[in-house]
DNA sequence: AATTATTCCTATAAAGTTTATAGGAATTAA
DNA sequence: TTAATTCCTATAAACTTTATAGGAATAATT
């Protein structure tokens, strides 16, 4: 399952890419609103997305957010890394988080192959599919 | 990721696989020990598992598991469903755990498609694994 | 300069989930 | 009767997720 706080940062992205041709950046507490999301809870999604350079920002009276890239350019992988974490099922066969897993001899397991199979299916879905193609 | 019980559940499944031949069912207490899983967990997990059909458990002083079926009939999608419940990373796309996602509107939904992919896939991959293969 | 409305940051609270343990009841063989 | 098991319920402990609080930094407007 992915979380929340992933479907709301897709909501917010989706929002945001709707609504790019705007010649001002959109303030979080719009996003808030329309998408009903908690307002102090989307900001530091906001600015998660923002330091992963999904989102560029500006502060001040009339600051704001906007997309950083075109929206056939951020792909659901860069979203769900950046707000879940792994996407794969075992930690031992995350391509950008690997970590071993705790008392497993990886040399002798023989769960890891079809763990990545899932893995390696799930990417390529997940990487070919851009916000664009989600509005 | 799947679950840490969901992982000792599959080290249990296996290594009653493993041990299928023996004549007597196989002490929970046994298990706990070769897999260093704690002990009273594992009872909870394994009893899980018999409850879904999954294994056959025997009371008293010469009690104990067994599988319940042939290791080539029992799939990883039995396991994961039974352990950690859908498989589905959007409860709106799960088959056997369907939910309505809060606030989503399912006809307008624009999202599903790819989640449900992404499930077709999992399941194909998940759906054709037996625990006899990862002997 | 003062005001106002925004992003930004850190800390923390609140709620929920996962992991693990405790204590014993029911069962069965010896 | 004893001993060793599964079985059951409740709960504690640890961790994660979700949400809020309070204010600092920034920038346009009055």
């Amino acid at each position: 399952m992915i979380s929340k706080k992933c479907k709301y940062a897709l909501k917010a992205l989706i929002y945001l890419a709707k609504n790019q041709e705007r010649p001002t950046p959109i303030f979080s507490s719009e996003i808030a609103e329309q998408e009903r999301i908690p307002k102090k809870f989307l900001e530091t999604i906001l600015r998660e997305l923002r330091n992963a350079q999904l989102l560029h920002s500006s502060r001040g009276k009339t600051g704001g957010y906007k997309l950083n890239k075109a929206a056939d350019e951020i792909l659901l992988t860069d979203l769900i890394r950046i707000i879940d974490g792994p996407i794969a099922m075992l930690p031992c066969v995350s391509l950008n988080y690997y970590a071993p897993c705790a008392e497993c001899d990886e040399s002798s397991c023989t769960i890891k192959s079809v763990f990545e199979k899932v893995r390696d299916e799930t990417l390529a879905i997940f990487g070919s599919t851009s916000i664009k193609s989600l509005l």
